[in-house]
DNA sequence: AGACATATATTGCATGGCTATATATAGACT
DNA sequence: AGTCTATATATAGCCATGCAATATATGTCT
């Protein structure tokens, strides 16, 4: 089993895993966390902690919008990218392509040189 | 002209990108601010406040070793990898790698719908 | 002389992920 | 009925680290 990723390296590119996932559609932040647990095959595991805060961080700026569903005994936090949301998704999905040719370009020789792991 | 990059994205990565550019042999930090420049065609620019403790927490931990040249007017210390240093680099690399490819899948349907960039 | 590049270093601030803790309900098992 | 686990959200305090600002000192160019 893959070990998880640094938290350090991963710091970065949370907003935008968020709101990627929150692209697929609506999502309460339990459902929300597991979804990007499952997407990323276990390896992204963000902690209830880091996500919430989070989540109210994009809602404060206005990127994603939420709404309470009291109908069923759990009460459920439903979030929404908005239209600003979707603009800043597709912004930094662009920058992070950008940033990960970036750093493969310089890495080229390095990664080449890497025996195979075991 | 290209923006750089949002600072955060990179937190994670400063470590590695310096180790990989020591990789490329010895360099004293002004340099290898201007190497990593050059490498990154400007949009990786670290700055003086952020790569001397960077540098100094490589060498406490044993990764770069460091060497003080006052032959000429200006005093520079020159860094090179260690052994460890070497083996970290690669883990590292290997980790950046995994994770690129991680994001990439996640992204996948999100980077297929973005419109190319004006 | 003055301005700018070179060269290293430290202080204080801001951001944001993590752990630990708190609260409350649902469902399963004993 | 009691207990345990999963579900569901939230906050306080800690810690790592990048940044701007500042300091010091020398070389080079005009």
């Amino acid at each position: 089993m893959m070990a998880k990723f640094n938290p350090e390296l991963m710091r970065g590119s949370l907003d935008l895993m968020v709101l990627s996932v929150l692209a697929g559609g609506p999502k309460y932040g339990y459902l929300l966390q597991q979804d990007l647990r499952d997407a990323s095959r276990g390896l992204v595991d963000i902690q209830a902690g880091t996500l919430y805060p989070l989540l109210h961080r994009l809602e404060s700026d206005k990127l994603i919008r939420c709404k309470w569903d009291d109908s069923t005994g759990r009460r459920r936090k439903w979030y929404e990218l908005t239209e600003a949301g979707r603009k800043r998704l597709s912004a930094q999905a662009r920058e992070w392509h950008e940033y990960a040719e970036c750093i493969r370009a310089m890495l080229g020789p390095v990664l080449d040189a890497i025996p195979r792991p075991a």
